[in-house]
DNA sequence: TTCGGTTTTGCAAACGTGTGTAATGCGCTG
DNA sequence: CAGCGCATTACACACGTTTGCAAAACCGAA
């Protein structure tokens, strides 16, 4: 049992040389070099104690600890998991690692304090950067603006926050074609499966694009509210409206599957008496009879342009900057369109 | 514009005090007082100056950050998301942060050096401990050991590994009752969809289970083979077999919705004609047409022991330990038992 | 006043690494 | 041989915090 971590003094000593000799041959600092001999030895012995240097010491030194801060939202939407997986993945191609942390409503603390606090924490904790979702609230940049004290570079995603680079979501531009969708389709009596459709939120900035088309083309818009049991709600409203819709436009594939089974239970048949559009394109959504028709939400996209926007700017590269993403219709059954091969749908 | 962050020893020149006092009079420690008065002035200073400690300088005194590491498994098995998700919340409540990251076979590291190369990272960044899903892999206890260099306490979750603490699911135990199930309801004929059934791995342990089961009965099991798109795979699948089995047993909700599709568009009635039981009681189970019998996973409670026993383990409480878990069975329409109410279902 | 004891405070070292500045050694040129 | 330039190495300090040890201040009692 080794009594300590080994670091690069242990090295230097075993050289016989300082250990600034040895940081410098590991680091390959341009500035200063090392013989080529020299570097040889120190790598040989590095490898020989298995020496791995200790990041927060360097960081401590440098200022800069690989290390980034992800603040994901809340986890009953948008299947927070996966958001996360693919942010994962995005720092892990560019050699980040990721201090992760959701600003959600669970958990003892406040909900004001909750987000903030992580902030302070993970700024405490020295990351280079801060990833943060945003869910669109009012005075919401003043808030992040508030915790991160200037001093580590934000970028967020989702919505646009005044102030700070970001990767939007255009879910308003989304769900408008997708009612443009059903409407050419002949559908007049549409009704709007979300959370709500007004203030801050994806489902409400959903809501605003249904909204629009409905106005333009003068029907009249109806919103159903569901809750945070999306597959649940989705069964309950379904049962209630009954007949009373010919199109129902989903915030959530999940809360369609819901709807598909209430619908079921009443005899009401989809998409011969019902059209159903449903939202984000999940694994799922092409095997469920009938397969669904649904907008994809470019989760993968998000996170890439997110940490590449990020990396950007910590090399100082960019400034600010708000890059616009779109949502895909994805026309399967559920709205009465000619059957598709489900295992031909597009990845 | 601030040139600098606020230190401890801004706050002591303000008051004319050292920064050993205010070290001392925010860290409230035990062995050293400070006077009633010095702390309200230290602590008000603080708060004017809107000080934030260095976690990082404070670990690297004190040889403890308040992070752990959580290294979770590949990602298309058992939604990684959503263990990440119960991790994350299970940390909080206990105020530690995570550095998280995901062994997996995607991105450019290659297989062998991933896991490792990860575990290495996170303690380089000086992690108090870390929480690894363990496969089920050969070998894979020896991985870990030299990974670690017995320096950070390790504690597993999924599958025992030799020389860990670590908290163990029985899914061999709950494959052996779902097909006892079948069987007592007089299926003979019955198939397991699984990524495989022997060595490592969730689906080969659940794979025993069934295999036992079945031949204490003196049936024959057969096993068919799914990929890592699990509901294509159980749509293609279930095409292929069509009615050669009386009932299937899936590792999955999403293979088992791939196969509903499939059958039915072979024109085979779930649960009339083949009896489908999933696992892992998703969301949507309890709403797919018919309502799934399935099997529920823990993930929560696994999370909760595991960052339980983490801080047992780092508070010197505990040394070595062992938790079983179990599965539950779910019985819902897809077996022919009478019909449920779906939104009755245990949560 | 002096002493012993308690409470409060300060000094200095330590943690592991990076980096500016200076020193050393070497070879070359004048 | 002096002088210069260059490649290589070393010294020393910085980063922000904790902590053992010692010093100082205070208090009450002799």
């Amino acid at each position: 049992m080794r009594k300590k971590r080994v670091t690069i003094k242990d090295i230097a000593k075993t050289l016989g040389v300082s250990h600034t000799t040895v940081s410098r041959a590991l680091s390959r600092n341009k500035s200063h070099m090392v013989s080529e001999e020299t570097r040889r030895q120190v790598e040989q012995v590095a490898e020989e104690f298995s020496y791995r240097p200790n990041l927060m010491a360097k960081g401590f030194a440098t200022g800069r600890t690989g290390t980034l801060g992800l603040l994901a939202g809340e986890s009953y939407q948008e299947q927070a998991g996966t958001q996360i997986e693919n942010f994962l993945r995005a720092a892990d191609e560019r050699n980040y690692r990721l201090l992760v942390g959701m600003s959600a409503e669970w958990g003892s603390s406040s909900p004001e304090t909750g987000q903030a606090a992580q902030m302070e924490q993970f700024i405490s904790s020295g990351i280079d950067g801060l990833l943060v979702q945003t869910m669109g609230d009012e005075g919401e940049s003043e808030r992040i603006l508030s915790a991160v004290d200037a001093r580590v570079p934000v970028v967020t995603f989702h919505y646009p926050a005044r102030g700070f680079p970001g990767v939007v979501l255009d879910y308003a531009a989304g769900f408008h074609r997708a009612t443009e969708h059903l409407i050419a389709l002949g559908h007049r009596r549409i009704g709007f499966l979300g959370e709500k459709w007004e203030g801050p939120g994806h489902d409400a900035a959903r809501g605003r694009g249904f909204f629009k088309a409905m106005t333009e083309h003068g029907l009249h818009p109806v919103c159903l509210p569901v809750g945070r049991q999306q597959t649940e709600s989705g069964y309950r409203l379904s049962r209630e409206v009954r007949d009373r819709f010919s199109a129902l436009l989903c915030c959530s594939d999940y809360t369609a599957i819901g709807v598909y089974r209430g619908l079921g239970e009443s005899g009401i048949r989809v998409p011969d008496d019902v059209a159903i559009v449903g939202n984000g394109d999940s694994d799922i959504s092409a095997f469920v009879t009938p397969a669904l028709t649904t907008q994809s939400t470019p989760t993968r996209g998000i996170a890439r342009a997110a940490m590449e926007l990020m990396v950007k700017i910590l090399e100082g590269r960019e400034v600010a900057c708000q890059i616009v993403l779109a949502s895909n219709l994805i026309v399967r059954e559920s709205c009465g369109s000619a059957a598709v091969d489900p295992t031909a749908m597009p990845w």
